[in-house]
DNA sequence: TATTTACCTATTGACAAAGTAGGTAAGTGG
DNA sequence: CCACTTACCTACTTTGTCAATAGGTAAATA
């Protein structure tokens, strides 16, 4: 699995955000809620997406989180990619090896991770919003 | 990571194979050291690889595996199916879900993993041996 | 018949992902 | 200024899968 729940989470979390558009915060406990995530592991995600300034956050009464761009400016790779570290689907590229047989195969490894690079990148949260059109 | 260590192995043990084209059956214990895979491990690989009819196995003096049809034959996304069991990138896929964020999602998921068998099912052994061309 | 080789079953170790727990700091509204 | 709400931080526990190991059995060949 290329994706785990934690970059799964984080989409999902973002799509929410993405379709309450009003400029409110939400607080990190409603969200668990309506995303039926357990609250605490849930921070940790909010504040990985907090650091990286892809929401604003806001303590206090009437706090919470906010996304601070238009959905179309959030794509899908850079919310995976900040979440799962990294998307390569094998572990042994970037890292050379000596094996004959493990350099052929190589070049197909390195294709196939632009290609899932490119997907990720060609969407946005806008994109997953308007469910049903057939680009996506 | 969508392809472990198992599936990779059974990739250069058949790539291995198909690069020693001669009628010969090679012993593990040959291939292991050549591919620098422990021995034992590469056990069970193997018998997988047998059981499905992917390769030939000789007991005895003179035994080990072969490939019993052409490279071209062999598609990288069989091998790594069989080996790896799914290819799937994300684990939630096929078993429907009732969230919302969660399934404004899915048809990406879905398309991904399309994309994923596509590539993998349009490249052979043949083609993985035959590197350098830019078609790979 | 002895040796070589594949095949089978079970167990262990390592490691990361997923989730839990409790406390601290920051900000808001009254 | 105070109380409450909310985000933030650190550490721990659990779980599960992958990778590898170990020892024995069956089949075939020279």
């Amino acid at each position: 699995m290329i994706v785990s729940t934690k970059g799964r989470y984080a989409l999902r979390v973002m799509v929410g955000l993405a379709m309450k558009d009003t400029g409110e915060y939400i607080p990190l406990k409603e969200i668990a809620e309506e995303e039926d995530i357990s609250q605490k592991y849930l921070e940790s995600i909010m504040t990985t997406l907090s650091k990286a300034n892809f929401v604003d956050a806001v303590h206090g009464k009437g706090g919470g989180y906010r996304l601070n761009r238009p959905a179309e400016d959030y794509t899908v790779g850079s919310i995976l990619k900040l979440t799962e570290g990294n998307l390569s689907p094998v572990s042994c590229t970037s890292q050379g090896c000596s094996r004959p047989t493990c350099c052929k195969a190589m070049p197909m490894w390195e294709r196939l991770e632009k290609m899932i690079d490119d997907f990720f990148e060609g969407i946005t949260l806008a994109d997953l919003i308007a469910e049903g059109k057939e680009i996506l």
